[in-house]
This record gives C-alpha cells, sequence and structure tokens, in this order.
RNA sequence: GGGUGCGUAGCUCAAUGGUAGAGCAGUGGCCUUUUAAGCCAUUGGUUGAGAGUUCGAGCCUCUCCGCACUCACCA
C-alpha cells in the first residue's frame, strides 16, 4: 500500500474507490473520515497505525494478579508488564489520563501522565486515540488511589487503528453491580455485525464459551463410553432419517444433484451394521422449513447408535450424559431458564405419551384407531384437527397443542405411534406402537431416541407405506434409500439410537431465550 | 407463505398532522488519582426506500425492504 498525504481528498479518494470495488460499501460517515485523519496523521509523524507484531508480557488479568502475589510477598521491586487490548474508556483530565483496555481476559486500567511519558506523547494518545483501537502499552503496575490495579504507561504504541466506531456501550458500577448504558441491542444489528457484538456485549463471548465447553463435555462423556466420534457425508445422493424438506445443490463435474443432509441416522447405523459399536457425530444438519426462536436452517446435531442397547438403556445414559454436562460446564445441574427453576438431577420424569396426551386433552388416542375417529373425538371436545391429516400427525398435534406446554422439568415422553416413526422399532405385542422417547424441558423437545428398526423386511414395508401417504409431487415425500436397506440385509444388530439439538442444549444452559443467541451467526436476509 | 408490531443521529431513546430533540459517543477548550469523571462550547438527520393524501407528513394511505413476535411448515 502506497504511502497516503494527512489528510486530503486524494487519500480519501484512494480508500473509497479501493473499498467500493472490493465491497460496495457507502461512503465513510463523518465519524468515520474523522478516525481516518488521524490514522494518516500517525502514519505522517512516523507512528504506523497497523504495525506487524506485538509484544506483550501479560493478559490483563495475568497482570492483576502477578501485580498480587508480589504484594502479597511484600515485593518492593516494581512490576514491569507490557499489555495490549482494545481501548474501550478514556478519561482525560488535563495532564493525566485514565484509560481502560479490554483483553481476551478483562480490562485493565491504564495511567498516563505526562511527567512519565511526556507531554507531547499524551497529547497524542488524547488527539489521535480512540475508543475501539488496539493499542500496547508497557510501564509499572500499581494502585491507584482508589486502590484499582493499573498500569503506569512509560510507553504505548497503536496496534490497529478502528476506523469505525464501536456501537456506544458504558459500563456503570453501582453498589458492585455493573450497569451498561446505551449497549448494542438491536436483534438485527447484533447478528449481522456480531463481531461488534461480541467486541461490546460480554456476555455474548460467555455464551460461545459455553457453548464451546458444552460440546467438548458431551464429547468426553460420550468417549469415556466407549463411543467412536466418525464424520459421515454432509452431500449426500439421497436424504432421509428425519421429516424434513433437503437443500439441493449440484456436482458439476458428476452431473449430479447432492443434498445438504437433514440427518445422520442412516449412515451412522450402516456403521453399526459394519460392526462399530458404538458411534457418535456432532456435526450440522440443514432443514429447508421455516425459522422461528427454536429452528435454523442449519443446526448442530448429535446422534449416537448403540448396539445390543434398547431405548430404555437409551434413556438412562440421556440423563447420565446431560448431568455430567452440567457437572462439566457449570459445576451444578440446577439452571434458571426464562424464569423456570430447572433441574437435571438424575432420573428425569417418564410419561408415556398416550397418558400425557389424555391428562392434558381429556383424549385416549388408543381408543381411536383411525384418523377419521381421533379426528372426531378432538371436535367433539372443542377442538380443531387439521384437516386431512394422518393419524400420527393429530396426535403430534395433540402432543404439541396440549402436553409439550406443560413439559418444564425433564420429561421423557416415551411409546409413539408407529406411523409417525418409520425408523423405530414396534413394541412387542403392539403393532401400533414403537419403542420412542422424546425428551423436554422447557416446555420443548431437545432430543429424540429409540429402538432402532433393524428387520430389513419390515423397514421396507415402512418405506413403501409412508411413501403412499403423500402423492408424487409432494415435497415430503422421501425417496427410498435402497443401499440403507441392503445394509441391514446383511444384518444390524439390535441398537438404541439417539439424536439431540445441541443448539437448545446451549440454549438451555445459558438461559438464551433464542436459538438465534447461541449461533454466532444465524441465518437472516439478505441485507439491502 | 399468512397475521400483528416495529424501523428517528454512531448507540439508547423522545417528538397532538405545524421549526426533528436528549443522554452517551464525536469535535474545540479547562482540569495531575479518575472510573457513566466533571465543567463550558459545539458538530452531527434524505425520520428504512419509494409513491400518494394534505397549505403542511417522523406521524395518515399504498407498495417495497429488513427485523421481532406469532401462525403455518417441521414422519
Amino acid at each position: 500500500m502506497p504511502s497516503s498525504p494527512a489528510h486530503g481528498s486524494l487519500a480519501r479518494g484512494f480508500f473509497i474507490t479501493y473499498e467500493r470495488k472490493r465491497t460496495m460499501t457507502n461512503e465513510y460517515t463523518p465519524l468515520e473520515q474523522t478516525r481516518l485523519e488521524k490514522l494518516h496523521r500517525l502514519r505522517n509523524m512516523g507512528h504506523e497505525p497497523y504495525p506487524t507484531r506485538a509484544a506483550r508480557t501479560h493478559t490483563s488479568q495475568e497482570a492483576i494478579r502477578a501485580f498480587e502475589a508480589l504484594e502479597t510477598q511484600g515485593v518492593a521491586e516494581p512490576l514491569k508488564a507490557t499489555l495490549a487490548g482494545r481501548l474501550r474508556a478514556s478519561r482525560g483530565m488535563g495532564k493525566i489520563t485514565f484509560a481502560h483496555i479490554e483483553d481476551g481476559d478483562g480490562r485493565i486500567q491504564l495511567f498516563l501522565r505526562a511527567n512519565d511519558v511526556g507531554q507531547e506523547a499524551l497529547d497524542l494518545f488524547n488527539r489521535e486515540f480512540d475508543l475501539g483501537d488496539f493499542i500496547q502499552a508497557s510501564g509499572e503496575m500499581f494502585r491507584t488511589r482508589t486502590g484499582e490495579i493499573t498500569l503506569k504507561v512509560e510507553a504505548f504504541h497503536m496496534l490497529a487503528k478502528a476506523v469505525t466506531p464501536l456501537p456506544a456501550a458504558k459500563d456503570e458500577v453501582i453498589d458492585g453491580q455493573v450497569v451498561r448504558h446505551a449497549t448494542l441491542e438491536d436483534p438485527e444489528t447484533r447478528y449481522r455485525q456480531r463481531y461488534a457484538d461480541l467486541a461490546v456485549n460480554p456476555g455474548v463471548r460467555q455464551i460461545f464459551r459455553n457453548r464451546a465447553a458444552i460440546v467438548r463435555a458431551l464429547q468426553a462423556f460420550l468417549d469415556e463410553h466407549g463411543f467412536l466420534e466418525v464424520e459421515t457425508p454432509i452431500l449426500q445422493p439421497l436424504y432421509g432419517g428425519a421429516a424434513a424438506r433437503p437443500f439441493v445443490t449440484h456436482h458439476n463435474q458428476l452431473h449430479q444433484d447432492l443434498y445438504l443432509r437433514i440427518s445422520f441416522e442412516l449412515y451412522l447405523k450402516r456403521l453399526v451394521a459394519g460392526g462399530i459399536e458404538r458411534v457418535f457425530e456432532i456435526g450440522r444438519d440443514f432443514r429447508n422449513e421455516g425459522v422461528s426462536f427454536k429452528h435454523n436452517p442449519e443446526f448442530t446435531q448429535l446422534e449416537f447408535y448403540w448396539a445390543y442397547a434398547d431405548y430404555l438403556q437409551v434413556m438412562e445414559l440421556t440423563e447420565q450424559m446431560i448431568a455430567s454436562v452440567c457437572d462439566r460446564v457449570l459445576g451444578r445441574r440446577t439452571v434458571t431458564y426464562q424464569g423456570h427453576e430447572i433441574s437435571f438431577e438424575i432420573p428425569w420424569r417418564r410419561l408415556e405419551m398416550r397418558q400425557g396426551i389424555l391428562e392434558t386433552s381429556g383424549i385416549d388416542f388408543a381408543e381411536h384407531t383411525t384418523s377419521e375417529a381421533l379426528a372426531a373425538a378432538m371436535t367433539a371436545k372443542g377442538l380443531h384437527p387439521k384437516p386431512n391429516a394422518t393419524r400420527g400427525k393429530l396426535i403430534d398435534q395433540l402432543l404439541s397443542d396440549h402436553l409439550e406446554p406443560t413439559l418444564i422439568q425433564p420429561t421423557f415422553l416415551y411409546d409413539y405411534p408407529r406411523d409417525i416413526s418409520p425408523l423405530a422399532k414396534s413394541k412387542p405385542g403392539d403393532p401400533l406402537m414403537v419403542e420412542r422417547f422424546e425428551g423436554y424441558v422447557a416446555g420443548f423437545e431437545i432430543c429424540n431416541a429409540f429402538t432402532e428398526l433393524n428387520d430389513p423386511l419390515d423397514q421396507e414395508a415402512r418405506f413403501i407405506e409412508m411413501g403412499r401417504d403423500y402423492a408424487d409431487d409432494d415435497e415430503e415425500r422421501h425417496p427410498i434409500d435402497e443401499d440403507y436397506l441392503r445394509a441391514m440385509r446383511y444384518g444390524m444388530p439390535p441398537m438404541g439410537g439417539f439424536g439431540m439439538g445441541v443448539d437448545r442444549l446451549v440454549m438451555l444452559l445459558t438461559d438464551s431465550h433464542s436459538i438465534r443467541e447461541v449461533l454466532l451467526f444465524p441465518h437472516l436476509r439478505k441485507e439491502e
């Protein structure tokens, strides 16, 4: 990049043209122009605004802890430190300036005095440095009159000039409580410009630290229980394993349409057929559906499959796994979610799905074995059954409308109707029901599991039966995965299988009201 | 996709159909232990975009864009 004149139109013109070509951004705002002029002045004075390297010796908290340690030991020798971070507050008071910088650890105060750095440098700091700039400062640690551990700056320089001001956010400490003023709140700006959100809203960073810890805790738990972590194709020639519309893409050279996976199920069960008795995957699923506070088009799923186990054993492993995650990540098993005290202590409540629906809606679906009969019973109760719905969908409607909202404490709903569970094994002696459970917390579903169907003839019949419920052009109609049937015909051991929305678990453990809060870059419509 | 609501300065928010404002941030000045520092002065707006009604529109009407909530969809 050529060196630029201080603050002429030539310099600005250069930058604007460059930016427009690259990103089609608009012109710089007046606030940005002010900062660009500072940038050019710094450069003209020989202060590189974007030096190649930093040289910090301590993070903010390391410096504070090291100072406290020396203080307790009564060491007279002052602690020298070079700190680096983002300028978040600056209070100029004539011949001295107090400032705070923020790094990955937290905040620390800087104290700049004309006596120490020189009047010229102090003026440079006050005139050309802005909130949001990344800077480096060296000096000795001390305590101010009010007791705050502070760096008495002897030398400082810019590490990266911020051209665009951060959305203002100031903290006030009242009786030990941090009160934030004019924080960035607009959800659209927060999600579109997550970098700005992360920079000014510390709670956001904590959510994603917790998210990473939750995923690691799940991996550790399953690893300790003998499950092998694998990665299966995201681009699939056929999709399956869930009721969802897929995203379609195309491989040019192979002249082949491909689907982004909607679940891992059929691939992971192929692996069990191949002899991997305990297997799991944590990864991204893609579903071409509407968005809501609990749905994003791409989301993170955990699935595991466990040979020779059934859904009851999976149920027990599930509550152990969640408790283990709570222990590792939070150090406790109770959380507050949107005002509800929720306990993940073992065991969770177990409720037969039929019984739960009977209690909350007054309808026993077992007494109505056809969709017509069930719809009539619902109408008789003053409910509004969806027209032309299958019996399974009507039961699902009763579940979501009446039962689901009541399931605040962790609850396993078990035994589901066969016609909404084409991959689950029937209950012995009850051909209409399958061995399946779903875990509900805070009124929404977080996991889904069953004793897996391993009878290739039954599976083929279910696929065909399922296909009959849809017209040929119905988008929900699923293709039959012949290769999966072949894998099953080679022999597939009995097994329990499990799937969980990791984002929803993160929501629960971070008290987030929307899935978008726990996704770094949630899906939004295109800007403009 | 439907319904409801919202969109005003960089951020958070005001403004009966009648001159678009405040705090913070910014700019200039004073200030050597402050911490939402303070004090004085001051800049900043095509009120999301476009059209219409009106003497006059941030406000009323319509279209579009975006966001939120909600419904539909989600074996």
